[in-house]
DNA sequence: ACTGAAAACAATTGCGA
DNA sequence: TCGCAATTGTTTTCAGT
């Protein structure tokens, strides 16, 4: 989707409607009206638009990772031995293929990617590494940190009026 | 909250359907039953438990960082001068209450901090470090890493039953 | 603990401003 | 684009199994 095409996006009702349902999708309307002074339909309107135009990507729920018995998270910065296009993708697609591991991002830098991994106790995490990394012939070097704390959880991001506005 | 309380948390049903609204929690009950082959009424119930227990955490909006005109992402590691319970926590406060910073973890291992930080654009970016890391006194490193795809979005976590089930 | 029907509640649509 | 009123659809409650 291309987000330069002159027509405006969203303005400051919106925004402020974004910054509420990213806390809490499950407001009803008229709740969300209440905090940014509209009524229930207009806001109603209005988030059936975000929707439908990707502004708003997806409505989720999300669990707790200690309540479903998955206590050990781990950050784990991942270098390939090469940066050949096959390679990579090859190395997506095992990422969204599994499971334990939570986000992947592809980045610059020291590293070729941050994989975000949750497991239920550390021999778990060491089998799925053993099983995960070991197995891949392309792999230069791995680095893991623990995650200790979550202090900020979440994608929410801070919605302000976009520039040209 | 403590999960080792002896009580069962969730079964087989419950996981699947925290599968399907971990994905999307806007489809009805009656959709969502019929994927887990329950009635609307049972699933409710199941998902109001859920929630109520805190086994679902939160109900989110995701809001595109592209369409609010933030393309720049970057995955920060930061470490501090000394491991001081007050200054970490401290960091931790400035973490909260920066907008820029979606996402924040305490780590061990290399470095102390991992940040997920959006920008509109890299004199944004550029700003928002000096302001932020040059400010504080506190902070010994900093290395950055351009995020050039997020290869899997949320915090989708594998529900499969508690071992003790 | 589940289902199904009825009641309560929320979302959507049509219309006038 | 808004708000109001009417309609449609969803959730919740309640009785029965």
């Amino acid at each position: 989707m291309n987000y330069r095409g002159g027509a405006k996006q969203y303005d400051r009702i919106d925004a402020r409607i974004m910054e509420v349902v990213q806390k809490n999708n499950r407001l009803t309307s008229d709740v969300i009206g209440d905090q940014v002074g509209l009524s229930a339909t207009a806001c109603q309107r209005r988030l059936k638009r975000l929707r439908s135009e990707g502004i708003i990507e997806s409505d989720v729920s999300i669990v707790s990772a200690e309540a479903i018995g998955r206590p050990i998270q781990m950050l784990v910065l991942v270098t390939l031995e090469r940066e050949r296009i096959d390679i990579i993708d090859k190395f997506k697609k095992k990422i969204k293929s599994s499971p334990e591991i939570t986000t992947g991002f592809y980045i610059t830098g020291d590293a070729d990617f941050l994989l975000y991994i949750t497991a239920r106790s550390m021999k778990d995490y060491e089998e799925f590494t053993r099983r995960f990394f070991y197995e891949n012939q392309h792999i230069k070097s791995v680095k893991t940190m623990v995650v200790v704390d979550r202090v900020k959880a979440g994608f929410a991001l801070p919605v302000d009026l976009p520039h040209e506005n």
